[in-house]
DNA sequence: CCGGTTGTTTGCGATAGCGCAAAACGGGCC
DNA sequence: GGCCCGTTTTGCGCTATCGCAAACAACCGG
């Protein structure tokens, strides 16, 4: 199995307050793993039989209701964990994880998880604060979606993604992975058809540029704009 | 100082784990306090100086927007824990408490929480699941809001607060805190406006009975069907 | 280089739910 | 017992957004 270099994960938050040697260990029970783009990583409602951490790639969790509607839970990025459904001490993945462009992961046995944070409690503590920092995103998130217009929404979710994957290009900023409107839609609780027209608006007014599961944004400032702009008319 | 019973609080979930002698050390770091209905325990933006578990009551936490609108993110039930920001490493808290009923709460300094978690890791690994458990709680709450029309939404919210805090009536279960038409507009996405006549109509089906902050479910298992009713007409 | 597949754009109704306004209601307080 | 205030109800027009359908456009594999 590849040895993975302890440098190269020593800083992430997970492993915060972590002895050096005892990272070594904590790796030791890893094993790490390639997932092609648009490989399924595992399944809602599967067995729990591991988490994750991103090494390389983008990773996208997602939740389908009964009747076959989803939503977006959130875009993984490299350095953070996934598939945690131990730390809640559910049995089963409560979404689907999936790799958006060619990804790496290192995989824990969830078996491993209650001897890892007896042994290292800085680990239960790491996480609780990422588990935190998502439940308050998470809050934040249905507050948009109860009170802000559709437009609004879909500013903020460009935004977000552009501050946690964004590329700096020629002039503005790339999100580096794939990314549909639908897939937009699915963030901001609204339909392809409708990030399709407010971004087609945008692309005219110079905001963004945009085209097959690619955004480029143009303009932040003013999509910054947008997104805080109350509901009240805009020019008269 | 009022000393508090161990044997109150020695099967609540974030005990789990703890000796007694341990809980008892845990205890003396912590006040009781009693908030009357209608006070605010603490508000959103505050310095998060305490954290709290509840003993007796009903509290509501609930987000803001710098607009003023707010969401209902909780009704906290006796034996949870709320005011967690230190979990997350906010130094603010993000979200505002007030007690919806006389309320009695143990109320520990912040700056307790990292020494209670290195001498009882348990706390952090309880911590960690009901927090856990609240992040996918609330992913289900967005693909509700998501994907849901407004009646499934509210009638999902009351079988919520009825399971949480149902209390047996002749014929019926009531939620045993007062409860207006606008919390529960807040805790669905909607106004008061769409909630009262929602309400207006199943009480003239013989579904809820409903008056001032108070809402019986006449007949839950009809409320369920609602629930999780796809869009399509109803009866012919 | 071509055909198929997947993602995007856009037009055009239809409508769920909002927002405003005003009236009715209920309960506690003096 | 009567008044005042917060809550609830309800009417009515409005519109943001959906939903469907169809035409495009871009990329992929052969």
């Amino acid at each position: 199995m590849a040895k993975v270099d302890t440098s190269l994960v020593a800083h992430l938050p997970l492993f915060g307050g972590v002895k050096p040697e005892d990272l070594d260990e904590i790796l030791r029970e890893a094993r790490s793993a390639r997932y092609p783009k648009n490989s399924t990583i595992f399944e809602q409602g599967a067995d729990a039989q591991s988490f994750f951490l991103l090494l390389h790639g983008h990773v996208r969790a997602a939740k389908t209701t009964p009747t076959g509607e989803q939503i977006v839970v959130r875009y993984v990025s490299p350095g953070e964990t996934f598939g945690l459904a131990m730390a809640i001490g559910a049995a089963r993945y409560p979404a689907t994880a999936m790799a958006v462009d060619d990804s790496v992961v290192l995989i824990w046995p969830t078996s491993a998880w209650p001897r890892l944070i007896e042994r290292f409690p800085a680990l239960a503590a790491n996480t609780l604060q990422t588990v935190g920092t998502r439940l308050q995103e998470s809050h934040t998130r249905i507050l948009e979606i109860s009170t802000q217009q559709v437009e609004q929404r879909v500013a903020h979710a460009l935004l977000r993604l552009a501050k946690q994957s964004g590329k700096k290009v020629d002039h503005g900023i790339e999100i580096d992975f794939p990314i549909s409107r639908q897939d937009i839609a699915q963030m901001t609780g609204t339909t392809l058809h409708t990030v399709s027209r407010i971004l087609s608006g945008w692309e005219q007014q110079g905001l963004v540029e945009s085209g097959r599961q690619r955004i480029i944004l143009r303009d932040p400032h003013r999509i910054v704009v947008l997104a805080e702009r109350t509901v009240d008319s805009g020019p008269a």
